[in-house]
DNA sequence: GTCTATATAGCGATAGAC
DNA sequence: GTCTATCGCTATATAGAC
């Protein structure tokens, strides 16, 4: 039977709280220094309750970053209603990211270990995570949303943006510039060459350039077809 | 002392050994299932002695991965002979690995393990894999040798197309098409389609916009400066 | 459904042999 | 420098309690 309020069901408070042991003794330890064991003790419970609510370790980082997600949705939702421009919009689904996860950039890269791994459950750009993923994609989408843009471009924005993303995480956490602003000028500059592109895509020189872009990537199945 | 000769010296067979039997093993079983006790007895030794030779089983993989960068040397040296136009070389440059790695593809996921973790020693991207790095965009390097190119874009080049590379290797990884065809078709589109804006970039009304993204990789010390 | 006690197998470290 | 024997610790599976 379905619980009526899942979220404070003594199930899911036994989960929080081994997440939260978790992310304190990330925090405090590094994420290969923390052993399950010292999670289970934390949140009062025996390991295998710990592997109850989470098959391995890293699914426990998996979950952190799903959790950022919720809380990008949230607050992006509210700097959208300040953001009156292409550019700002951008910035603010660009730099909300980066925003919640600066203090955690050694957990952080763990989301990326299995990426190489298509198989593997917890691979960032397999199926199993295709809902955190598309969730981030949404994010572009709505930024995107208020303007009249050509439906291939449209289409193509957010995972290009998306894929922007990951990059400038990756940067993120392999950056010791002070408060990583080297990245942050980089998502910057980025962001503003993109606009500079989309108004420049329209000349009659650079169409066929776009043509050619978008056709590649729909011939890769990067891009859904058309109708 | 040095060693005359290295390659064939006690160590260097049994490390080969090792490899050799560790390579078997993931091919067969997969990388993990296959534990390193595993490798040792297949290889005869001990298992302290694999520990020996590689600090881990990912140390394994590496180990595999520096011996297709030499063979990718070898042999797109010599297939630049046979390669007279940039084009050509380009597409040496780019499937020759795509080429060395087709049948490892489950194996070679693994380097990308901890991508996300700057000072894990085995990071695809640390200054510890530089060598193997370097080595990788010497062969674009090569490629433009060449052309007479400005002095930025030959600069930019190489590193653009490695990271390019990259991309197409992880996306080769996740190919199910038919001998990974949809990422091959990717590849070449995406080299036709540098070589057209190698041309379009001459044009003044592009000129800013690559003075823009060289600045932009500049200040994000992605590119080294200029003297 | 939630959680515990127990068991196993593998990683990786160490001391030391040759 | 090369390699072995051994050991502690951890991840994770499993059987079953409530």
């Amino acid at each position: 039977m379905v619980k009526f309020d899942a979220s404070t069901s003594k199930g899911e408070q036994t989960r929080n709280l081994i997440l939260a042991s978790a992310l304190e003794l990330f925090r405090e330890n590094g994420f290969d220094q923390t052993t399950m064991l010292q999670i289970a003790q934390r949140a009062g419970v025996a390991k295998s309750a710990a592997y109850y609510y989470f098959p391995s370790k890293e699914a426990i980082v998996q979950a952190y970053y799903q959790r950022i997600q919720d809380l990008q949705e949230q607050q992006s939702e509210a700097l959208f209603l300040n953001a009156s421009t292409l550019k700002a919009r951008l910035n603010v689904a660009m730099h909300s990211k980066l925003d919640l996860v600066r203090n955690d950039r050694n957990l952080l890269g763990v989301i990326f270990r299995y990426s190489g791994e298509p198989n593997h459950p917890l691979s960032c750009l397999g199926p199993q995570t295709a809902d955190v993923r598309h969730r981030a994609m949404a994010i572009f989408r709505r930024a995107i949303e208020p303007e009249r843009l050509p439906k291939d471009l449209a289409q193509l924005l957010p995972l290009a943006l998306w894929a922007l993303q990951m990059g400038l995480i990756v940067l993120f956490l392999y950056d010791n510039s002070p408060d990583q602003q080297r990245t942050r000028n980089l998502a910057d500059g980025a962001l503003a060459l993109t606009l500079k592109l989309l108004v420049l895509a329209k000349l009659p020189l650079l169409k066929p350039i776009w043509t050619r872009v978008l056709a590649l990537l729909r011939e890769a199945d990067l891009l859904p077809q058309l109708p």
